[in-house]
DNA sequence: AGCTGTACCTGCAGGC
DNA sequence: TGCCTGCAGGTACAGC
């Protein structure tokens, strides 16, 4: 699903193919998509030029030339994508832009838990979604990481890195990964964490979402890319999706539980 | 206030 | 076989 890195890859590749192109019409299949009135939102963004692209956590934001933003959020199971205007479109399509260059920019989402919102650009980052959102992953000092974590000193570890008030970008794959390179338990609660697993946290959460940006991002589920292709990096992942088979440091099963309501993947022995 | 549980939605895995 | 149930996922929101 697309967390941090998957969205990065799209507003990367966003930024190459589509900037300067005009949107000539917008169709919109399922209303519901849209947060806000979908008619307004076809309006608005109809002949208007993308000039920009953000990314604020999983967020992408796509600047217009007319002074507004589309916020877009992919959730579970969202893809954007840039395709040719004759290709079919599928039931799980439901809300396409028209481009000037005989392309289009889609959204499909099987699931339909993703969301597509129109901002004014210099509102756009103090929408609910963004404004309430921690610092961002990749820009925090390990200081700020510790600060951070220490607001929910109750909670477990992986329920903190989790939670986008805290830090944001980090989802269920990232905080498995970083766990489980870490060696610490996505059970331990943050209170009871040293200075050097902190350390270790941080350092690793880091060199899992830059190297996961260089590979385009985890295709696990419905990830692709803004081209429809999958990334590398599940082939990388060494708890996440992994329970049952064999950890590549101890050789005992990865395990799956719930913790805070979510599934964690790790190996109960590496990790303590 | 701060945490946990549930709804949202669909496809798919597993059981019989 | 094919139906049926349960589960996965990020976030918003209800409720303790």
């Amino acid at each position: 699903m697309p967390e941090l890195p998957e969205v990065e890859t799209i507003k990367r590749q966003f930024e190459r193919a589509l900037m300067g192109r005009k949107v000539t019409s917008v169709d919109i299949g399922l209303q519901k998509m849209i947060r806000g009135r979908a008619d307004a939102f076809a309006r608005a963004v109809s002949g208007a030029r993308f000039t920009g692209a953000r990314r604020r956590a999983k967020l992408l934001m796509l600047d217009l030339s007319n002074g507004y933003t589309i916020l877009i959020h992919l959730k579970v199971s969202g893809q954007l994508l840039y395709m040719p205007s004759e290709t079919g479109i599928d039931k799980h399509t439901h809300v396409v832009f028209h481009l000037d260059n005989g392309m289009d920019l889609r959204l499909r989402d099987v699931r339909q838990f993703g969301y597509l919102k129109l901002a004014h650009r210099e509102e756009a980052t103090g929408m609910p979604e963004v404004r309430d959102l921690g610092p961002e992953a990749l820009d925090v000092s390990l200081e700020q990481f510790r600060t951070a974590l220490a607001r929910r000193r109750n909670s477990k570890v992986k329920a903190a890195l989790m939670d986008q008030r805290i830090i944001a970008g980090v989802g269920n794959i990232y905080s498995d990964e970083a766990l489980f390179c870490a060696r610490i338990s996505p059970e331990r609660l943050v209170s009871a964490l040293d200075a050097d697993e902190e350390a270790r946290l941080y350092r690793c959460l880091r060199e899992l979402l830059n190297s996961s940006i260089m590979r385009r991002g985890t295709s696990v589920a419905l990830y692709v890319d803004l081209f429809g292709k999958k990334g590398e990096n599940q082939h990388y992942l060494k708890v996440y999706g992994r329970s049952g088979k064999p950890c590549e440091i101890c050789a005992g099963k990865i395990k799956r539980i719930k913790v805070a309501g979510r599934s964690a993947h790790f190996c109960p022995s590496c990790q303590k």
